[in-house]
DNA sequence: TGACAGAGCTAACACTGTTAGCCATACTGG
DNA sequence: CCAGTATGGCTAACAGTGTTAGCTCTGTCA
């Protein structure tokens, strides 16, 4: 996710292209014990936490030991890749439907509703995927400014929509650390900022 | 931090008094073998970065070995929480100090300047500060509501407070992982943000 | 049939946080 | 002044981490 600067199509990049619109592919295809591995981690990750996700405990949850892995995977940063990999498909997926068939709120509010709604169902994938720096090199290309282009679409400006974005995901992050006094009406308070939002977006137009 | 919902008062809880106003004492006082620790653990996390904050190296830094640690502390969770607690001080008196002497740019983008200037001279302890869940019971009691204050009295709302902390955290974070595209104008995207919400404060008054 | 690549294995290394148990020093009460 | 105790250091050890080296079995293909 990268938010404006780069591509303003609404379509995934060639690499990315499924038959339908902004539909992506999974990313760089996978042979099928590579796919179960991923997908064991997966489970791991989100069933069982971050800590959880320890090269033994991998392997293990697939009948095999930890230096097996090695066979398939350069190290467990590239089995992180992967799951980043994944989950900014997903969000992608989840940004682009957002935009193209919002309710009567808008574009915007759909898109910051989905957002937040779609990061919240998978938390630990979500900072597995958004903490830290990331191997930009490595990333399937294009990957981050097609999920991040939503953003830029529902404001019309390139640095509203990095603003934008960069509120939604405080607003998550703090969400999901329970950084928020205990009792907080967090829909309230995700309105006031997409209002305030919204109301630039229009007055920049 | 925690922005709003609480006290509504200028001043620091009792138990955080100087005799100045709003100038917090430095957290629960330390044995002088703990400040050094502290310290020591500070330097380590600042320059070396958070992977060289293990306890055998933060052991060695002073000149023990790692099991002495914890005769002073319970545990390296403990270490880290009183960095914790000092990170907060120090961004609650920037804040307050921001709204207490704004410039020609009025208190809201003072304080948004002031956080974003203090964090990044900051990385690592903002990361350690802010990053995952927060032993709330453990914190020196007022601390999260006393540092978050400042949005409540720059937006004079709960919600528009706690959505401005947010965007400024997001911020921080993005920028610090250098998530935004190689290139981007960041100081305009900063800008773009504040002024939003600025706008928002003012409608709501 | 022989060669080679793929994918598993064990053993090991250098780390991590942490605990148990031992020992010297220093302060304090009788 | 001596006894007792708390303080703060130590080594050895445990269980866990990511990772590497090197061996072996299996299946494919010339």
């Amino acid at each position: 996710m990268t938010t404006g600067h780069v591509g303003r199509a609404e379509r995934a990049p060639e690499t990315l292209l499924d038959g339908e619109i902004g539909r992506p592919l999974p990313p760089s295809e996978r042979s099928p014990r590579v796919a179960e591995i991923v997908a064991a981690a997966r489970r791991l990750l989100e069933h069982e936490g971050p800590e959880s996700l320890s090269m033994r405990r991998l392997a293990a949850e697939i009948g095999i030991r930890a230096p097996s892995l090695y066979k398939h995977f350069l190290g467990k940063a590239a089995v992180e890749l992967a799951l980043v990999e994944d989950a900014l498909f997903e969000i992608g997926d989840v940004s682009h439907r957002a935009i193209h068939e919002p309710g009567s709120e808008g574009q915007l509010v759909s898109l910051v509703a989905s957002y937040r709604r779609h990061s919240l169902a998978h938390p630990n994938l979500y900072r597995l995927a958004t903490h830290g720096g990331l191997a930009r090199g490595r990333l399937l290309r294009g990957l981050e400014e097609w999920a991040g282009n939503p953003w830029y679409v529902v404001t019309g400006d390139e640095h509203l929509a990095q603003a934008l974005w960069s509120y939604a995901h405080g607003m998550v992050t703090l969400e999901l650390d329970e950084r928020y006094p205990p009792g907080s009406d967090l829909d309230r308070t995700w309105s006031a900022g997409a209002a305030a939002f919204e109301r630039a977006a229009r007055r920049a137009s």
